[in-house]
DNA sequence: CGAACATTTCGATAGTATTCGAAATCAATT
DNA sequence: AATTGATTTCGAATACTATCGAAATGTTCG
């Protein structure tokens, strides 16, 4: 997987950075490699499907979530390639040349 | 270190979701033990006095980085504590039931 | 105390984000 | 092909964010 650059990683924290966004993603980890529906997130998440819709789009975008459609429905699934990316960025490209983890830094 | 809930780790993550941000913040973790002061990160990142101060301001809210006097000049650190705590939430409670480890559910 | 320095606060502007309901799209079922 | 269901796109209202320069604050030094 790519190193992520500091203008992705930044985008990547800006789509999470948001209650509602972050509330789907962690929803989408729990739910497993099964994923989840738009419309069973929406009946957790108690928001407008059109808002909903706008959330999960960015997530998209930031490849930090796929779908792939199931009948009519649009199931969703974490990216967690992308999500280990991230990770990788803050722990290591972030932390370059002082340490290897930030638990050793404080 | 108390446990990150979602809203506050939202916060954080929208702090660092923004390239002048996560620049400062990488500055500063690179920088190490000894911290910057803020006209060296001016220096180093063509911006306004105005408008780091602003971004600088709410780092510090979010308590990602911490400043202290020194002279005139004002030393930013970054606040290693509180970036692992982002990262466990990240890693362990917004993964929870499913894995220890990101990596352990690609 | 007054000058020089470092940083913040203020006020204004332009751009971007969030939200919603209504209408549109796309898929399955009858 | 018409209906029902799932989700997205559109259009608009409101609110928030980033940015800057000018002025204010706090700090050292002569």
């Amino acid at each position: 997987m790519a190193a992520l650059k500091l203008a992705e990683a930044a985008r990547c924290l800006e789509s999470l950075g948001n209650d509602t966004r972050l509330a789907i993603f962690r929803l989408l980890v729990r739910a497993g490699d099964d994923g989840l529906p738009v419309g069973r997130i929406q009946s957790k998440l108690d928001v407008a499907a059109s808002t909903l819709s706008h959330h999960i789009a960015q997530l998209v975008a930031q490849d930090l979530i796929h779908q792939e459609r199931h009948g009519r429905a649009l199931i969703c699934r974490p990216n967690f390639e992308r999500m280990n990316a991230l990770l990788t960025f803050l722990t290591e490209d972030c932390c370059q040349g002082t340490c290897g983890q930030l638990t050793a830094c404080a």
